[in-house]
DNA sequence: CGCATACTTTACGTTAACGTAAACTTCCCC
DNA sequence: GGGGAAGTTTACGTTAACGTAAAGTATGCG
């Protein structure tokens, strides 16, 4: 009926193509605190979750540093007024940080085009040697 | 009537707030190749075009190695058919990369904009102790 | 029981991308 | 001509994010 409730440290490190080492990293770094059965870790879906969001920074080009302040975003502490207008300005600025990756992808992806435009051209230049 | 034509070193790493030891050491990845008045580096346009691919790989999680296949992407040294068919990989691959990216972007920007209304919901919460 | 498989801890090694320091030259300015 | 500002080379240091190896434990299987 309802999803798994645990994970092994492989079927982890399977299900998002890193290895055991890693994970344990990120817990070294305290980015994770999976159960302990003995003396084996058992993984949550809330790890997994953060997991995911760990790997999704990584593809942004995020240090481990700046994804663990992300997380923390998720989990405000958020007793004190001082703390939350603190929250709010880094969520800011991620959103600045992401409007300039969007604008860099945007003009990286036109260029892309372009230098794909000049292969498909090259190409066809190669089969038609003649045609100047 | 046309736009400066050289650069020192210096003013490259004031307009793209980098150190002079960075783009040093982007000289000797060869990623940029200034010319030389005596001893002193001299960067041209293309240098400092160069430059910016770089930075904006950078901002992207491109680490130098790939921002220097991006480079070489746009002067296609094409006239070879499976060089350029190899090419055309690549850009592939680096669209699929970057589509990845744009679905993170927009995930976390969702997210972060839940953060924030989150902040929001606390801290009218603190302002209004009394309503539950 | 023996063996494979998956887990564990501990600890040293590695790579990328610079930082930092020292010691030197060039140029300009008063 | 002494000194500051900006340039240079050489070289060792540093940090993040794991890799890799060694040596041990637990569990299921034929």
């Amino acid at each position: 009926m309802s999803k798994k409730q645990t994970y092994s440290i492989g079927e982890l490190a399977r299900e998002f193509d890193v290895t055991t080492r890693t994970i344990r990293f990120y817990e070294d770094q305290n980015l994770v605190n999976p159960a302990r059965r003995g003396q084996t870790r058992v993984y949550s879906p809330a790890d997994r979750v953060t997991l995911k969001l760990i790997l999704r920074g990584k593809r942004l080009g995020f240090s481990l540093a700046e994804s663990r302040e992300l997380i923390q975003m998720y989990q405000p502490s958020g007793d004190n007024r001082n703390q939350l207008l603190a929250l709010q300005d880094k969520i800011q600025q991620r959103r600045d940080q992401l409007n300039q990756q969007l604008r860099d992808i945007q003009a990286l992806h036109q260029e892309l085009d372009d230098a794909d435009q000049r292969c498909e051209d090259a190409l066809t230049a190669l089969e038609n040697p003649d045609h100047v």
